[in-house]
DNA sequence: GCCGGCCGTGGTAACGTCAACAATCCGGAG
DNA sequence: CTCCGGATTGTTGACGTTACCACGGCCGGC
């Protein structure tokens, strides 16, 4: 086996050309020969000939590479996103480097990182949205998801907001005279949003809303947060802000003696792998992962090699994926 | 702002120093005078330097980029070991880019495109082990999650065996005859440790175990397999290859009418983040993802910086780390 | 007082690639 | 027959960094 890696000096020696013919090659320019091209491409396949990415790089100003930022990658949703990320971005010739936002310090550092690495953009989830317009300011090619909108990057997301007017008027269609909520963390976007749906859905209804419970994604805070509920009210139909949290309130109501969906029905959001396995199957709404990571894989690319600086056409291609409804038995 | 990027050079010109010197405080290579590092430094801070990887990776060889591989990241347990292993790899330097398996066919590309990218080195989460074999005979260096021991690369793992045992000795002191098993797939080395482990510990207490149904880890798959299960026998007891299929086993157990743990006893694996929220609350055992990623990428980074052929000290730093019984109202 | 050696520093080249330009070859037009 | 233009191919640097070697100055030992 060959000890030392091939170069382009080594394949075009070997196939009788120069070295810029190889480049031109490797980088399929239009301007080579049939014959030629076929005898560098046998050259490159015998000695296993692989381009040296840091070269390329350095010379081009350019890495293949795709960041992606988040708080955490342990939750859900982001693990989901990340999934649907880096196979996007491989199947586009693009390497994915990941950094966490660990410790609250580390999260102006966390750019920083990034640049240093020589990203050519970077794809931000969620939660860290506010570091994100220094970022973007600071010249960082970016697309956020879940975001307000924002002339310094693209937004991608999901209608969290129409997916809770889904829900609620799902569940009043049922019957139901009113519906309470079980609300995300205040400092989150997508937790505004739905929260934001189940209030016009219940304006649009005529009924005032209760103020919302309120967890912080996780399955424990929605159980506490159903238990306090139940010390001052009688809910018939709760719309949680995610399945996790759906996920506590249904151990909090089953503690409290009442049936799913007979006494109270339930419904949650995310469509988490285990949903239909929960006592009873949860009604929630499907995020569509692999659409939001496709497409924003896509608006990033497309921002990267339409070159220009970041600024030329800045809120360009954002979207919003509308999830769906999944019924089961929990309401 | 300046437009463009802070080179060595300018922070040389500034600071009235050759660029070797400013390589070697960048470095910080101990044969520089303080007096000329801390007016180097300054003009660094100024400029707002930042080393140039790509530059430094042509030169060096050495890319300060970790791999990881995996066959998917969107399973608890591989986005778990993930986030702990993009952290550690932070707070070392490293940045960490992700590969995944996705279509069958990538499978021999995989570690293609990681040495394209000019990985120093790979850590390879469990259900890959097969291939890591022939990356690593390609000269990769690599440490591999959960995998039969193997001289080409190191080995990191929780003792699942261990844990098992653990679970079915529980079970079994608890004054259960036998005990059931829910396994996990015939391809998983995880999964075949556990189940070794739930038949020595039956062994060792002189009981002949029942066939294991078998899953795929998914909480349906967990569902259908106890309802398999409950067509020939009633057990008292079940240890389930991990919590997501506990979640589908309680479901099936309440569907047919058992209480748990009154009638059926039911462990875990994996402490999942909703497993004290399932119904009832899972007793599982907990795996030490943080140490496991923390442990991989220091056994990866030592490799990596001992230097050396990756022959030298084939299988060193290989740990098993030993899971924790949490004890929760199912058994 | 001379010499060997250490310390701090600078100069030069090279890592592998690609962009710009120069060179060559061909056929066909004038 | 010469000249032109398009199509292919080659030559020459440069991207930013670090390895290697060389240089001047200072120290202590003889």
């Amino acid at each position: 086996m060959s000890q030392r890696r091939v170069s382009m000096a080594m394949v075009a020696e070997r196939a009788g050309v120069s070295g810029q013919t190889v480049s031109r090659v490797a980088n399929d320019s239009p301007k080579v020969d049939p014959a030629t091209r076929a005898r560098v491409e046998q050259a490159m396949a015998e000695l296993g000939y692989r381009p040296n990415r840091a070269a390329r790089a350095l010379r081009t100003g350019r890495s293949q590479t795709l960041g992606l930022v988040a708080q955490t990658l342990a939750t859900v949703g982001n693990s989901r996103m990340l999934q649907s990320v880096a196979e996007s971005a491989a199947s586009r010739g693009y390497a994915l480097t990941v950094v966490t936002l660990g410790a609250e310090a580390a999260i102006d550092q966390a750019f920083d990182r990034l640049r240093d690495q020589g990203v050519d953009g970077a794809i931000v989830l969620n939660e860290a949205t506010a570091l994100a317009r220094d970022a973007a300011s600071a010249g960082l090619r970016l697309v956020v998801i879940d975001s307000p909108p924002d002339d310094r990057f693209t937004v991608i997301g999901t209608d969290h907001a129409a997916g809770a007017r889904a829900a609620t008027v799902h569940l009043l269609a049922a019957g139901h005279r009113t519906v309470h909520h079980l609300a995300g963390p205040v400092d989150s976007f997508a937790a505004a949003e739905r929260e934001r749906g189940w209030r016009e859905a219940l304006a649009a209804a005529g009924v005032a809303p209760d103020e919302p419970a309120r967890g912080d994604w996780g399955s424990e805070s929605g159980y506490r947060a159903l238990e306090r509920m139940l010390r001052t009210v009688s809910p018939t139909a709760i719309f949680a802000a995610n399945d996790q949290m759906a996920l506590g309130a249904l151990r909090a109501l089953a503690d409290s003696g009442r049936r799913v969906p007979e006494d109270v029905a339930v419904v949650g959001f995310d469509d988490v792998a285990d949903a239909a396995q929960y006592q009873p199957p949860l009604t929630t709404l499907q995020q569509d992962f692999d659409a939001l990571g496709e497409r924003a894989v896509a608006a990033l690319i497309a921002r990267i090699e339409q070159g220009g600086d970041s600024s030329a056409s800045p809120a360009a291609g954002g979207v919003l994926i509308e999830p769906r409804l999944v019924r089961r038995r929990s309401a």
